[in-house]
DNA sequence: CTGAAAGCGCTTACAG
DNA sequence: CTGAAAGCGCTTACAG
């Protein structure tokens, strides 16, 4: 064989374009092109015809360059911040990613930190590079002022997952967090505990003041005082719980029972408990958020609230790509939690 | 203002092109792209010129154009198979993002299932679309044969992280996971038990033979026979570690210490032993690999193995890297694990 | 229902 | 040391 006759197909890295699938199909650039983006007006003959050519070739549409000459980028930004418990992220990028397959998109993953005062040019600068046709903003993102107002001013469009406060033409998903929090609480005032302790989370992420106010709510319904000197700030992660926990159970009037707003924080209090040699739960009933693995492998498991992460997320991106495609943008999503009774709380004794 | 007088910076969505910037800076687009990609022969002046033009106009390469024009897509895939526990992956994410921003390239994700028959078309259709310059395979996707085949075939460069076997060609970066199982087992020795339990981690995984055989090699040393019947299989998942913590502890003459060959599944162990009544450490030392943040938050503390992960995935990167640019590739890195005791280890009874 | 032309923003290969 | 031309593989806007 001479170089002659090796087919134009091979040209780049063996890759078939859009040319070599119109030459077998024996149409235009045009009408492959019309196939391969589903749009109307194509028979059903000349469809066939380019299928079967696209399959034959293995051929796939280089991303690059439909990013380049159309108006779209077929690819959805999450810029996150590294967390100290990966689980909830995790959650959030299997449904990403599903969405985004079972659409067509990409997704792009940028870490950042969301305190770093480089933070909007940093976005900046992976919205240039990549031409993202949207963003995703996981907690705490989502309410970094500096952020969510550049991208407004860009008019790229952006979804919230779970932020403190919902902007107007921002697609916004939550999940009931004060509901859960008032459920929880109210689970542990059935049991009989009366001197419920508190321990915040992460003030940035909105879900922290929505759960402390489902615990006030819990609280006043049952016609109980609430006590400040109860509750405590954490971070959500293990160490700021632990803290916290030591210092409610070195009140002398100590809780029965403790809510964190985090399983991580929960697991905090519980190791700290049992190093004052206290049993969890028969000396002290303890609760956490989000379900994620260390809840069910600690002992005792956690009684938790579990939210439907992976959903949410694939909401927002769904939204985001039927914004941008000019569909009826679904600008809300409010999903429902799930409280999980473990053996962490019990009746006080 | 009429709109004669608006800039043709704005032209699309208010990005800067290499025009824009040539224009600014009163040279041709050539040169811009010489300074922006440090390319050789470049006055110091003109330089200046140019970084000062691009600075002003907040100029990004497009990302999509560099890999139509070029050939080479500065972007790096990292194939990966959604685990039990995401920490080992949030640490390959950590390195990989932090490796590829530092030398200007962008990380593409793909997640797959490693028993998916479609694997390689998967992997095939992620290629084609995204041209990316290598992917990165960590376990246990290294060792899955059809796709490094595949991606042998087409030339595309890849580096495995953990794998069973290294192949010629590719990029490895592994741990001495051998090593670091025979200290473990050995530290077991020497607080005095004899009968040592082992759960082996996912067969499909490179870290579970090595683990097992370090084991086996530090009881050989410590002249002890090896006992088949303490040696269990498992999945490196928290259930698969409980069920076979269950199997051993039903022995008669049981183990009064079991290596697990991850925190998950150690935590298992601890999970059911503490269902039988059994205090660990006095009646059963258990010890882990990884050093998830399951094997710090559990009660007691795991002693665990914990590895240097993220700068593993950022040396597999810069390394692909290196690959695509051509300079001398470093094929194999080998890093050293460290040896954590916490409290879920002591002498027995 | 289908196609020819122009152009997206860069890099490549070449010229000077 | 610098630049003009061609082209990467698609989509857009237009024509028929």
């Amino acid at each position: 064989m001479t170089s002659d006759e090796t087919p134009d197909i091979r040209k780049r890295g063996g890759l078939a374009t859009i040319t070599d699938v119109a030459r077998l199909a024996g149409v235009s650039i045009k009408t492959v092109s019309r196939v391969m983006n589903a749009a109307p007006n194509v028979t059903p003959a000349t469809q066939d015809k380019v299928k079967a050519a696209a399959l034959a070739l293995n051929y796939e549409p280089n991303h690059s360059a439909r990013v380049l000459a159309g108006s779209r980028s077929y690819s959805i930004g999450l810029v996150y911040e590294n967390p100290h418990e990966f689980s909830y992220l995790k959650h959030v990028l299997d449904g990403a990613f599903e969405a985004c397959g079972e659409l067509g998109y990409s997704l792009l993953l940028k870490p950042c930190r969301s305190e770093d005062a480089n933070l909007v040019s940093v976005v900046r600068q992976f919205v240039a590079q990549t031409r993202v046709d949207g963003i995703i903003l996981p907690p705490p993102l989502g309410d970094v002022d500096a952020l969510t107002r550049y991208l407004g001013e860009q008019a790229i469009p952006y979804a919230q997952i779970a932020p403190r406060e919902d902007h107007k033409g921002a697609i916004v998903v939550r999940s009931a967090d004060e509901v859960a929090s008032r459920q929880m609480t109210s689970h542990l005032l059935d049991l009989g505990h009366k001197r419920l302790g508190f321990i915040k989370g992460d003030h940035r992420h909105g879900a922290s003041e929505l759960r402390f106010e489902g615990y006030v709510q819990a609280l006043r319904e049952a016609g109980l005082d609430y006590d400040e000197n109860l509750v405590r700030e954490g971070r959500f992660d293990f160490n700021s719980g632990a803290r916290a926990g030591e210092s409610l159970l070195a009140l002398a009037q100590g809780p029965s029972a403790i809510i964190a707003s985090n399983d991580d924080m929960a697991a905090g209090v519980i190791f700290v408990a049992r190093q004052q040699g206290l049993q969890v739960p028969e000396d002290l009933s303890v609760v956490g958020f989000d379900d994620t693995p260390t809840a069910s492998h600690i002992w005792p498991p956690l009684t938790t609230v579990k939210q439907p992460i992976s959903e949410m997320a694939a909401l927002a991106v769904a939204s985001l790509i039927g914004q941008v495609r000019g569909d009826e943008p679904m600008t809300h999503g409010l999903f429902d939690c799930e409280l999980i009774v473990r053996g962490s709380t019990c009746a006080p004794r």
